[in-house]
DNA sequence: ATAATAAAAGACATCAATGTCTTTTATTAT
DNA sequence: ATAATAAAAGACATTGATGTCTTTTATTAT
């Protein structure tokens, strides 16, 4: 996988909460996690990261709970890349030189950039609501269980 | 960055033996972590690793050291990645389900499939020696320090 | 105001990747 | 045979990612 465990948990628990807030209401980390299968108190902060970087929304309290915010749905994978992972590694030398580009390129650089930097663009291009819409139907079986 | 430290390692101890080889001498772990600034007892164990997968060939006592194999410039990338690192992992589910096709697809699947089917192949494809001979003129200094 | 609720925060635990140190084994030169 | 050399092997340490548990803070209903 390249992509995180954390950044998986952050998908699926966005993805989550898009699907059930058709219903108009907050949805409670307990049900998220418990639906998801995400140890709870992990997915809890990484959520609280979510919100603190704006891309959802959350009230303590009764009757609290996550809530997408205005323009969570059109958010890029790359702004939830940002939360859960360090973003300057996407760009960093595969060797882990001090430098990576032509001028200083290490042995495996002319040979991985040109995929990393498609990957780093599906990251930016993409966003909440094309994985929601992208998805024909997407439903809780889609990010629910760690199986079929 | 995508790939490991020690695949990272690995490559870069394989180049080392590579380059000064032409001198006809076995290399000893010690010269290589050295001019390589890699932990030794660690780049020891992966180059351990490499032996056993017959990438590279080792003599034990006074005059040893490691050397390239028969045939260790024609190996792949994904045989350099097959002793260094999970080699499933490059087929699992970015999500960590237990099915990744197009049947059961996540909701990232449609979206990083393309670009992970063509980083395996690059992996699948480029050889040891496409890495010496694809740098111009491969040198010390392209494998030697984490900088400039 | 008080109690209940739910997120936020903090301390600590576990695991895999990475790194260090010591002992063992094989080989060679004398 | 003995000593020196160098890889192999094993035990242990460190670090970052991941996971668990407890306490605190904010909000709401009564
Ligand atoms: S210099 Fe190593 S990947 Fe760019
Ligand atoms: S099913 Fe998740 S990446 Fe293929």
């Amino acid at each position: 996988m390249i992509l995180s465990k954390t950044f998986g948990y952050a998908i699926r628990g966005i993805l989550y909460i898009a699907l059930v807030q058709k219903e108009e209401r907050k949805v409670q980390i307990e049900e998220i996690s418990e639906k998801l299968s995400v140890p709870r108190h992990f997915l809890g902060k990484i959520l609280q990261e979510l919100v603190r970087n704006g891309l959802l929304t959350s009230v303590k309290g009764p009757n609290g709970g996550f809530s997408l915010g205005e323009n969570t749905l059109s958010k890029s994978l790359l702004d939830v890349y940002r939360t859960t992972d360090h973003i300057e590694q996407l760009t960093q030398c595969e060797l882990r030189f001090n430098q990576c580009d032509k001028i200083h390129p290490c042995p495996l650089h002319d040979k991985v950039q040109q995929i990393r930097e498609e990957f780093i663009a599906l990251l930016s291009k993409t966003t909440i609501n094309d994985l929601i819409t992208g998805t024909k139907k997407l439903q809780l079986h889609n990010i629910a269980t760690t199986g079929v």
